[in-house]
DNA sequence: TAAATTACCATACAAATGTATGGTATTTAA
DNA sequence: TTAAATACCATACATTTGTATGGTAATTTA
């Protein structure tokens, strides 16, 4: 159904996703017309036209900044994040996240904290389960046995935390994952923030 | 700094929050007005200017739809917790809110729903522990299989929905845990609404 | 090769939008 | 009691906004 779109059109839903998601507030034509350097809302109007018949926005006629995207999770970014960035302080996360938990998308957030869904089912013991949603604050120390979002050689996990004398912890909740240790100056370990909540929409079919 | 709101003030910020986070976009000024049946953009124009100087919200002048809340840079806004549901056996229901939680702003409240704190573990099998808050919708039809809320003889309780002929069976996902048998025209049994999503926060120390 | 799509431009226009200003009546605070 | 804040109204205006229409050139598809 939903055909392929032009790699320009592809930057123009780029935008609107980045304005959406980060400003909050969908762009009107000439706000994307000035952002892409057009003289005219018209080239605008077109494209957002194309993009709508290939089905990836909806355009509320007659209201301004009538832009909803139709995408099936709004609460995420589609964008493929090979080093993309996540709320505030640039984060880099990549692709192949094993056992623990994959980013496909991360949502900027209002300020300081972000969301990341979590895969995999290392933290079942800790009732966190393959696609729930974990909301990551990046300004707060954490504390032995909180559950931590983590970066380690390239994979990003979340494990519950533990600080002992030159090592840090990072215990799984399952207890078929053996637990991750790691000297404290090891530079390919980066701690993204603290996990304080966990989300979980039942309205559409649930992951298991 | 932030000077209380008048009551009228209060509800149109609450509109605002609602437009907002529900429909993803701030209103114009004669979106407000229509909703309050005010005949007049200048109205709103006084009552937002009121509530900027209170500092609640922030305009960007000259711009459609230019409102910008500055509490929910928060990213939590508090909601009541209206009573106690039982996952296990029966528990009765509150009249008044007995609690009020910070519930994440990404955890969408459709309109009319309110939050309930599971206790008990007879849904443990559906990932929804003792001491979860569950977001309930009371404007959705019960498909088979949904996870409702429901009052039984003046007691709440939390389960999976199936509709049979003559009657409904409410099951728990705990196998230790009986199903319940409704016959359709017990008048003692009134379906709640259906649960829509569940959060947890991890903030406190853990229920368990 | 012909036809469609894409990617821009320009002009035009009604409706919507934010803002400014001035007015009245009621309630609240000094 | 006087002043301030609140809660509406009305009119006016420059811009902004979405939309419509028509045109050109390049690229892709049939």
């Amino acid at each position: 159904m939903k055909k392929d779109l032009t790699k320009i059109q592809k930057n123009i839903l780029d935008f609107l996703i980045d304005q959406i998601k980060g400003k909050g507030i969908p762009p009107t034509l000439a706000e994307v017309a000035n952002h892409f350097g057009y003289r005219n809302r018209a080239t605008v109007q077109q494209h957002l036209g194309a993009i709508e018949r290939k089905g990836f926005i909806k355009k509320n006629p007659k209201l301004s900044r009538g832009i909803e995207l139709t995408l099936e999770d709004k609460f995420f970014v589609p964008k493929p994040v090979l080093g993309e960035v996540a709320a505030g302080n640039p984060l880099t996360i990549y692709p192949d996240a094993i056992d623990t938990i994959e980013l496909p998308t991360i949502a900027r957030m209002p300020k300081d904290s972000f969301l990341l869904r979590v895969k995999g089912d290392s933290l079942k013991d800790a009732y966190i389960f393959n696609g729930d949603i974990v909301i990551v604050n990046p300004n707060l120390e954490p504390k032995n046995g909180q559950i931590v979002a983590a970066v380690l050689d390239d994979a990003a996990v979340v494990k519950r935390f533990y600080k002992k004398k030159n090592e840090i912890e990072l215990v799984s909740e399952n207890p078929e994952y053996e637990p991750i240790v790691v000297e404290k100056k090891n530079t390919s370990f980066k701690l993204v923030g603290i996990v304080v909540g966990v989300y979980r929409s039942m309205e559409k079919k649930k992951a298991v």
